[in-house]
RNA sequence: GGCCCGUUCGUCUAUCGGUUAGGACACCAGGUUUUCAACCUGGGAAGAGGGGUUCGACUCCCCUACGGGCUGCCA
């Protein structure tokens, strides 16, 4: 059973549907796989599973390359298109029934339904549909009939499935139907094209959503009737919203990109993304190279993770702390592109590069950094927000009106800036605190900034001057 | 209905038969402070319920409750 192919080198996939954005839990998927190859030294494909085509679009496609490159979870070689491989899929399904491992069914949708809607007329529960041609002589095939073609499942004993993350899990053949592997029109099912595509793909590990978990009984019946190898299955917990339900719209933010817009980095969401339903011992804060040497099959949990705003938001502050600045830089632009906000100018540019060491370990995300850096990204006249503009009394004005003399000729360092500043506030019997506030109404025209000297020291002398005049009039 | 999975502080989790059940986020109190953030100290906070097994269960088994998934010619 469940012949791990310890001996290949390792290869994981993520298999979307193109129907829509990449989920919070699809990215969370991708990473797992991304993060159990990548550790390995092995191989991450992405496979798109297009066979939909009705609600598979190429927007959504794009949607979910976007979403996993800004997650940073590079695959190896080009996305598969499953649809692409419909031909493979029919062979195979065709090789199923020279063998004797499929049949071919005459029966159609509409006598399925019928059965069923007649079981439960009769008040039975749902039952498993027999087709009447599983047995049939083939010299009783109508000739010009279309035909689907059934697995043909074992009917007694059971189907163990040896999954690293739910254990053995046992199902009762009866309960499992002759699903159909290819449908009357001659195109394949998901339940003959996952195995397929992932037997011809090389993958040797499955990690996917626990949604799955049933179908894996059926899929193997598949690799069983091929003769081919059964992946090692790992069937992870879905995530929910904070209200412990399924994740959903009315939860906020479920598409992975809604996250690139709010300003989170990556590094932080990959960060957290891993800690839901994985761990290793105490370890909160981690790089992705440390996930990588650390992740594995064995730490990932069996029960449903909750998403938690707030955790995300220590886990991505502290991110960006450690980032460097082009690194930093460069994912603000790419956030305000997703955020559609106007783009930094190359002055804004140079001057938020400044301001960066004093701003990035006060964020926890990119807007509030950016709020952070307003005194440097803004310019004259600065406009003081409501908060600020308090601190901008009279008396205050007066001091400021004393202190801008002394700052021509001193040399532009915090050292020699200091005894200046402590020495106005001396003079005038106030606090540094007093004398800080209406700086920072001046400077930046808020009451939450970075140090008064940090940004001084950013914008430079004749700004800051420039900045105390206005606001003392 | 049937089958499958799950249930440790509010949240994410550690524990893999013997612990005062640990950590992190959040929260509360205090400290530091130039606002915000950060930081330091302290605090409250958990094994769903009931049966077993065992010298001893959060850990193993069974039942119940609750939550989730699957049950398509969707993926």
């Amino acid at each position: 059973m469940c012949a791990a192919p310890a001996d290949r080198p390792v290869v994981t996939r993520f298999a979307p549907s193109p129907t829509g954005y990449l989920h919070i839990g699809g990215g969370r998927t991708a990473l797992f796989n991304w993060l159990y190859a990548r550790g390995r030294g092995g191989k991450f494909l992405l496979r798109i599973e297009d066979t939909d085509r009705e609600r598979s679009t190429p927007e959504a496609t794009a949607a979910i390359l976007q979403g996993l490159r800004w997650l940073g979870l590079d695959w190896d070689g080009d996305a598969v298109s499953q649809f692409a491989r419909k031909d493979r899929h029919a062979e195979v399904a065709h090789e199923m029934l020279a063998r004797g491992t499929a049949y071919k069914c005459f029966s159609t949708a509409e006598e399925v339904a019928a059965f069923r809607a007649e079981q439960e007329a009769q008040g039975a529960s749902y039952a498993v549909f027999q087709s009447p041609w599983r047995d049939a002589d083939p010299a009783t095939h109508p000739a010009d009939k279309p035909f689907a073609i059934r697995m043909r499942a074992p009917r007694t004993g059971e189907t163990l499935v040896e999954d690293k993350v739910q254990g053995t899990v046992r199902f009762g053949n009866e309960q499992l139907d002759d699903m159909i592997v290819l449908r009357s029109d001659g195109t394949p099912t998901y339940m003959l094209a996952v195995v397929v595509d992932d037997h011809d793909m090389g993958v040797t590990h499955v990690i996917r959503g626990d949604d799955h978990l049933n179908n894996a009984a059926r899929q193997q019946m598949v690799y069983d009737a091929m003769g081919w190898d059964i992946p090692v299955w790992a069937h992870i917990p879905l995530i929910h919203g904070p209200d412990g339900k399924k994740l959903s719209k009315r939860h906020g933010a479920t598409a992975v990109g809604d996250y690139q817009a709010q300003g989170y980095p990556a590094a932080g969401m990959r960060n957290y993304l891993a800690r839901l339903g994985w761990a290793h011992g105490d370890d909160e804060f981690f790089t992705s190279a440390q996930a990588m040497e650390w992740f594995d099959l064995s730490g990932i949990g069996r029960s449903p993770a909750r998403l938690d705003f707030k955790k995300l938001e220590n886990i991505c502050g502290l991110h960006i702390a450690a980032s460097d600045d082009a690194a930093l830089l460069h994912e603000i632009e790419g956030y305000l592109a997703a955020a559609a906000q106007p783009a930094l100018t190359q002055g804004q540019r140079d001057l938020l590069s400044r301001a960066l060491y004093c701003v990035k370990e006060r964020a926890k995300t990119f807007p509030e950094l950016l709020e952070k850096a307003h005194f440097a990204l803004t310019s004259r006249p600065i406009v003081a927000d409501e908060a600020a503009a308090k601190a901008l009394d009279p008396v205050s004005r007066g001091i400021l009106k004393t202190l801008t003399p002394r700052l021509q000729n001193v040399s532009w360092t915090k050292e020699d800036l200091e005894p200046i500043l402590n020495e106005i506030a001396t003079a005038h019997g106030i606090g540094f605190g007093k004398l800080a506030a209406p700086m920072r109404a001046a400077l930046a025209g808020r009451s939450a900034t970075p140090s008064v000297y940090d940004m001084m020291l950013v914008i430079g002398r004749n700004e800051t001057i420039a900045r105390l005049e206005d606001a003392a009039g």
